[in-house]
DNA sequence: GTCTATACGCAGATAGAC
DNA sequence: GTCTATCTGCGTATAGAC
């Protein structure tokens, strides 16, 4: 919140990002960063407590946006326009500013992420969403369906070997097959169109969100 | 291959396999996985000449699996109808005896794998493996969708929280959601129904296997 | 086949000078 | 705000006894 240094945090914040994403965090030493930097690992204790609060640091942002994002869902009703919407919004922001090193970054360190209270939250929160892509059809297939959406976002970044694609045409292609993939899942709890058939109901379970939200949207 | 004795080797296997899924490679210690069995660190050298060839060992089969589907793939026409055949056998081979846990090992380990041989190994086939899928249209949007379907098999595992599900129930669903995907790559080269339109078709790379694979399938 | 003992290095983290 | 110096502990791996 408050440097008055000269950047050195967000120098250290950029190296470490990089360094965790490409070689993983528990690889990648305090030392190794230091180096990079030209100064010693001590320096580094001054702007952070610790390891993990580095990570925590550029995990804070993007844990508040998709806050805003799962608040935002649960106020709309369960149709298909309100996840077409939804999964747009959070291509969005993994596509804007420097977000997409920090996809890479969390996708590169799913077990890692585990011991790490910023990687839990963030678990937490990638639950919910997906949790909101296919509220209303709560079968299993829908299940996967919202999954994969979420990943389809993820994975245009990597999966598309193109050489001289661009992030615009990364964002819609993701979102061209996430649509079809929405397309399949029941806008409402009482479908009308038997065709697809309900799969498996195996119990309903009314409130798997887990926090009640009592408080204004 | 040759174990006389009562099965050390194959309990360093299971317990490694266990602790490097739930914890990471990297966090988890040899000094860990001795404790649990009781033995010493130097027992388990006695096995295994180190911490990455107890990694490989259990790797050796999956790589095996892989090698003869990929192999079998390229013998056959990139239609769909071998695309659905292709990623049925994958899902089969996945959810036999005690892949599911490989497969969970490799999906937590990703970045730890990068500096493994057999992770990078690994990393190959799938790539051959989505190569196959998406032969023959080669626009991003295809390969993004071969790309997830091997997803689909992979998280059908974690996406889908129901909680008396069985294994056949979620191979099947994963085939169903897998299948749609597939449904939407184009079988021939020269497309005949421009419903889908050809994308932006970035500019075509003939080989962009790799190999040129001269040799008989 | 498993043990004890140990080598050697690097990890994360702290104290206190400048 | 960055340094030098140092602590403490655990990591992989090896030698050699039983």
């Amino acid at each position: 919140m408050s440097q008055s240094t000269g950047g050195t945090r967000e120098r250290i914040q950029a190296v470490a990002l990089e360094l965790f994403t490409e070689q993983g965090y528990e690889k990648t030493s305090l030392r190794e960063i230091a180096e990079r930097l030209n100064v010693t690992k001590a320096a580094l204790y001054y702007h952070f407590k610790s390891k993990d609060e580095i990570v925590s640091s550029f995990v804070e942002d993007r844990l508040r946006r998709m806050d805003e994002l799962i608040e935002w869902a649960r106020s709309q009703p369960a149709t298909l326009a309100t996840r077409r919407i939804l999964i747009s919004r959070y291509a969005d922001a993994m596509f804007a500013t420097q977000q997409p090193s920090v996809m890479r970054f969390f996708e590169q360190n799913q077990t890692a992420l585990k011991s790490l209270s910023a990687g839990l939250q963030m678990r937490d929160r990638m639950m919910s969403l997906a949790n909101e892509l296919c509220r209303g059809d709560e079968s299993p297939a829908a299940q996967l369906r919202a999954a994969l959406t979420l990943f389809a976002v993820h994975s245009s970044w990597f999966a598309v070997r193109a050489p001289d694609i661009t992030d615009d045409e990364r964002r819609r292609i993701a979102l061209e097959v996430a649509d079809e993939l929405l397309a399949k899942i029941a806008s409402e709890p009482t479908v009308d169109h038997p065709a697809r058939g309900p799969l498996t109901r195996t119990g309903e379970q009314p409130g798997a969100d887990g926090q009640p939200r009592s408080d204004a949207a």
